[in-house]
DNA sequence: TTGCTCCTCACGTCACGTGAGGTGGC
DNA sequence: TTGCTCCTCACGTCACGTGAGGTGGC
């Protein structure tokens, strides 16, 4: 009377494989009939039923083990808790990707920037930044470890950046660390990270909006990034009449592991400069150096 | 002059495990430099960057070994390509998250209802539904096999029912298959599903919007849904005056695997009638069947 | 008999986590 | 010497997937 199915066809109708089934079975989630003679499975349409709410459960992000628990459960109560806890997880778990879509997207960005514009010129305004002076070249600074840890925490929406104190006094002189644009921090973290930064020794500083140079450019074979990589940016402001007046930094887009296992890295670079320029047509210059450059607005 | 860290140092930075360290370096993500001595891992600042650069990968959805290739890509182009990748498949498992939950929600709001309400009694409009008929009681129709595995394709948003035809000629009469609620189908599904529910053979039935008779009720020990479980609710209407309409119908809200290796169930059924009843105060009603009604609004 | 499905058992996958037993550094 | 960190190696976890070798059903 009532028809059993073998394991193919419920797993035909269910998308899932065989084993799969077989493996719910042995995690306790169905007790099919077994056919004394052959072995096989022997399914009901209900077993079928039970197998679509276990669908359900997983989808939920229920574990198996969880799911054969709520299968099994008779307070509305319990299974009403269990239900508002995924609802919770769910929200946040979405909250949380969105917020790393944000931030893939505006990586996505960098990197289209970054390969159409590597070595060209470019004048702009420096996003509002804040920094985490971390590391002092090379080394960590032991007494920033925790704050380090804190905004290591934060990657994806910090990433690795450099900063040069104007003014320059060689690579002694790089502070390294983290950097975040505020521009892309929700209100409350923003305040959280200002905090920081109002304590001159914490080593958070924020670097303002400024008119820059900015340039994409590979840190050379086993330098990472220092001075010597602004040469470039300098001698177009010394071309073009153009005054520095701030403390370079440069952010990291891209780094490396090459296969003699030496990194090397792609760093978009900002020069805090001042000075009037003409708009110049970048297909006359030379091929060698290709440069773009804007006049800012005033 | 570079300072090492031993591993310690980078798990507690990175907030991951020293195993979880020396599996990336089995993965080829690290190469650290060992002390010959003792055998220690040896990091500079750089591999802690390297780290960085990693979790943000595997925050973006790159597995191990695509985190691998994306640091050794040396063409901007063909990391901008997996950018776009991940971000594409980012926002479709946020897409697809969204809808589990908004269907979470409403099935913890269907618990939460049934907790307080089994067995009593609700006079309301029911939702519109679409229901594929795909079981004659307990058996699976062979001719409606892939429209089922299309149906099961579509849990959670579609839930296990089954509709007794009227008028009632007893449980050989019992569609069983899946329904889902129209109104949280988005419009090109509902289209597609509408066109099902046009050629009459298909089994996809159309359930418009009733006055009913609503009730939670458990289905009894080894049998499954069937008629007998409508029998309070006929009672019910009887008293009142209430006049069936059309075919019952119930979906199901819990299923549970008991202990001897049968399942019980609970479902809210549907009961479309007629009839004009009083409002009447539920605490003066019999406290074993204990019951709520309201009047249809008109 | 053939081709298909089903069975069990063992091992693989992914990204680690968890001991077990031993050594290095201060 | 003590306590801590580090090392390797083996095995566990979660939810299955993948053969390997053998049997059942039409």
């Amino acid at each position: 009377m009532r028809k059993r199915y073998k394991i193919g066809k419920i797993s035909d109708l269910m998308g899932i494989s065989s084993e799969a089934i077989r493996y719910y079975e042995r995690e306790g989630i169905i007790n099919p009939q077994k056919d004394p003679g052959s072995g096989y499975r022997l399914y009901t349409a209900w077993d079928l039923h039970i197998l679509i709410r276990t669908r359900m459960f997983r989808k939920y992000g229920y574990s198996l083990s969880e799911t054969t628990a709520a299968l099994q459960e008779e307070d509305f109560d319990v299974l009403l808790r269990s239900l508002k806890q995924k609802e919770a997880e769910l929200e946040e778990s979405i909250r949380h990707q969105n917020h790393i879509l944000e931030q893939l997207r505006l990586d996505k960005r960098l990197v289209a920037d970054c390969a159409l514009n590597i070595n060209k010129f470019r004048l702009a305004y420096s996003p509002t930044v804040l920094f985490v002076d971390a590391q002092r070249s090379y080394n960590i600074l032991d007494e920033k470890i925790d704050l380090y840890r804190q905004w290591i925490d934060r990657v994806p929406y910090a990433a690795s950046a450099g900063i040069f104190d104007y003014p320059p006094k060689g690579e002694g002189n790089l502070r390294y660390g983290l950097m975040i644009e505020t521009r892309h921090l929700h209100a409350e973290r923003l305040e959280e990270f200002k905090r920081q930064s109002e304590d001159p020794d914490c080593g958070v500083v924020v670097i303002p909006t400024q008119k820059c140079l900015s340039t994409f450019f590979l840190s050379g074979s086993d330098k990472e990034l220092c001075l010597d990589m602004f040469e470039p940016s300098f001698r177009f402001m010394e071309e073009h009449g153009l005054k520095l007046t701030g403390s370079p930094f440069a952010r990291m887009v891209h780094m490396r592991k090459r296969e003699d296992g030496e990194y090397s890295s792609v760093y978009q670079g900002w020069v805090p400069c001042e000075g009037v320029i003409e708009y110049c047509d970048p297909i006359k210059r030379d091929r060698d150096t290709p440069s773009i450059y804007l006049q800012f607005a005033e």
